[in-house]
RNA sequence: GCUCCUAUCGUCUAGCCCGGUCUAGGACACCGCCUUUUCACGGCGGUAACAGGGGUUCGAAUCCCCUUGGGAGUACCA
């Protein structure tokens, strides 16, 4: 049997992290049993549903790396993959449903319903204990009632016995016959509900293994019943760990930026994100941090799940980041970083060498391509506060010789036409400071360093000065 | 309330299924040292955890029970 696993996001809003992961696991878990990947729209919510968010979600799962071989974008044997262009197949079942006793219309008006909920609530019952009051009504006078007009939901009726469930996260999973009640299948609109919809369409797409947040286990008892009512075979199902805050409750938008796009805004790199992402919840065979997940292979099985819940800690997805970036090669670094500076007229301006070297120099210190804007400063920046340590360092007796002599050899080499200094021209005027003005040790690199960039700290001198145009070297003297 | 899930350093986790090799390993963060005549990167080292209580056993982080804590669900949202 192929494995074929999927995604199955509503287009409510911008792709979460958490379902970003969960994307992923299924992406790897299909590539892994060498099996297919999925994507279908849950977007029977026709209120809040919009396809703008469905296109923001779907290049937001590709900037991921993840990839399907079915879905509204590339239409397989197994479509529509939206299913508000499946409603048809979901009314079928629902009338199969009707007719074979399984499920039944309802009357219920919303104001009866909330005062049926209160009345359970107040006896210590369940809220849907009285939910099923249309549950004996003869099928004919329903149907009759529905000709007629009358407004109507379809609910499922639960045949009021145990469940369990062998779940490839969590193991064996079991409910007591009242878990839930008569749950409502077909909205009054004609609209299919979520328990009912994702099972009809994991059926009839073949799906064989469902990974999902742990926030729907107890969806799964609602779902299982409805593929025993369908005569259908259950897929393997493994509910995963959820992403939580500082908090310790579910991810969400109060815990700050928890959409993908905010992490492609702010520079970061897709492999480091899903790196990341992928250890919250799932480990490594070999205890390996840093990896990409695409050379996972066979590697990646559900073996390795974790239970509870995990932290989402933007410090360690920092470092990871930066780990990444270190990684990238030379030319796919620049391209990120043409790409994060492409309002930087001071970067713009320069050469692809010259762009090589600043990186190589400057990658050391950034966790983010975002932070690069900051630390070209050092390069660009004219004007500058003088801290506590500039000014001991500028206090120094052998500081201003070195100034004046810097001075009148910028002056020079500006005379002469140059642009820059060169390596050579900077390794000169180190020498000279040295042996004939006789300042040396930290006098001298500290002296340097300060007269030049306003700063007691920055990347290496003798690689920063030939980056820093003459001109700005030149005011920061002045 | 009810149902379900869950519990190892501050955080992510390895180990648990198949008890002894665990004076509990790694990573982030933090601290220190080395490297760098600066900062960072890198290297080395340090602080820091088996929720509590009962069993079972010669022996329990690992098996069983209870307690407590945390979370999720309880919709004509998904």
């Amino acid at each position: 049997m192929t494995v074929r696993t999927r995604f199955a996001p509503s287009p409510t809003g911008y792709l979460h992290i958490g379902g970003a992961r969960t994307a992923m696991y299924s992406y790897l878990y299909a590539k892994a049993h060498a099996g297919e990947f999925v994507l279908r729209i849950e977007d029977t919510d026709l209120e809040r549903s919009k396809r703008e968010y469905e296109e923001a979600q779907i290049a937001d799962l590709k900037w991921c790396g993840i990839d399907w071989s079915e879905g509204p974008d590339c239409p397989g044997e197994f479509g529509p993959y939206r299913q508000s262009e499946r409603t048809e197949i979901y009314q079928k079942y629902a009338e199969q449903f009707i007719t074979e006793g399984k499920a039944y219309y309802c009357f219920l008006s919303q104001d009866e319903l909330e005062a049926l909920s209160e009345k359970a609530k107040s006896e210590d019952k369940s809220p849907h204990a009285y939910h099923d009051k249309y549950r004996q009504m003869d099928p004919a006078e329903a149907k009759a009632k529905v000709a007629g007009g009358a407004e109507n939901v379809i609910r499922f009726k639960n045949p009021r016995k145990p469940y369990s469930l062998k779940d490839q996260v969590r193991g064996k999973v079991s409910w007591g016959p009242d878990m839930v009640g008569d749950f409502v299948i077909i909205r009054s609109n004609g609209q299919p509900v979520y328990n009912f919809c994702c099972v009809v369409d994991d059926w009839k797409m073949a799906i064989s293994h469902v990974f999902r947040g742990e926030e729907h286990l107890n969806n799964t008892l609602r779902q299982l019943m409805i593929y025993e009512a369908l005569g259908a075979t259950p897929p393997e199902f493994g509910h995963c760990s959820l992403l939580v805050g500082e908090d310790r409750q579910k991810l969400s938008k109060r815990h700050g930026a928890t959409s993908v796009v905010q992490y492609i805004e702010q520079g970061y790199l897709p492999s480091a994100m899903m790196n990341y992402l992928c250890l919250l919840g799932w480990s490594h065979p070999e205890e390996k941090d840093i990896f990409d997940i695409n050379q996972l292979g066979k590697i990646f099985d559900s073996a390795r799940f974790t239970k509870s819940g995990a932290f989402y800690d933007i410090k360690k997805l920092q470092h990871f980041n930066g780990q990444h970036l270190r990684l990238l090669a030379p030319e796919e670094l620049l391209n990120k970083a043409n790409q994060q500076l492409s309002s930087n007229d001071n970067w713009n301006q320069q050469d692809d060498q010259w762009k090589k070297t600043c990186l190589e120099l400057l990658l050391e210190k950034v966790n983010l391509l975002s932070e690069l804007p900051e630390h070209l400063e050092v390069i660009f920046n004219q004007s500058f506060n003088l801290g506590e340590a500039e000014n001991e360092a500028l206090a120094w007796e052998s500081t201003p010789q070195i100034k004046a002599y810097l001075s009148s050899e910028i002056q020079k080499l500006v005379g002469s036409g140059v642009k820059s200094a060169s390596a050579e021209d900077f390794s000169g005027w180190m020498n000279h400071i040295k042996k004939e003005l006789g300042i040396k040790g930290k006098p001298l690199f500290m002296g340097m360093r300060v007269v030049l960039t306003g700063q007691c700290h920055g990347p290496d001198l003798k690689v920063l000065i030939p980056l820093t145009p003459l001109e700005v070297l030149g005011k920061r003297l002045a």
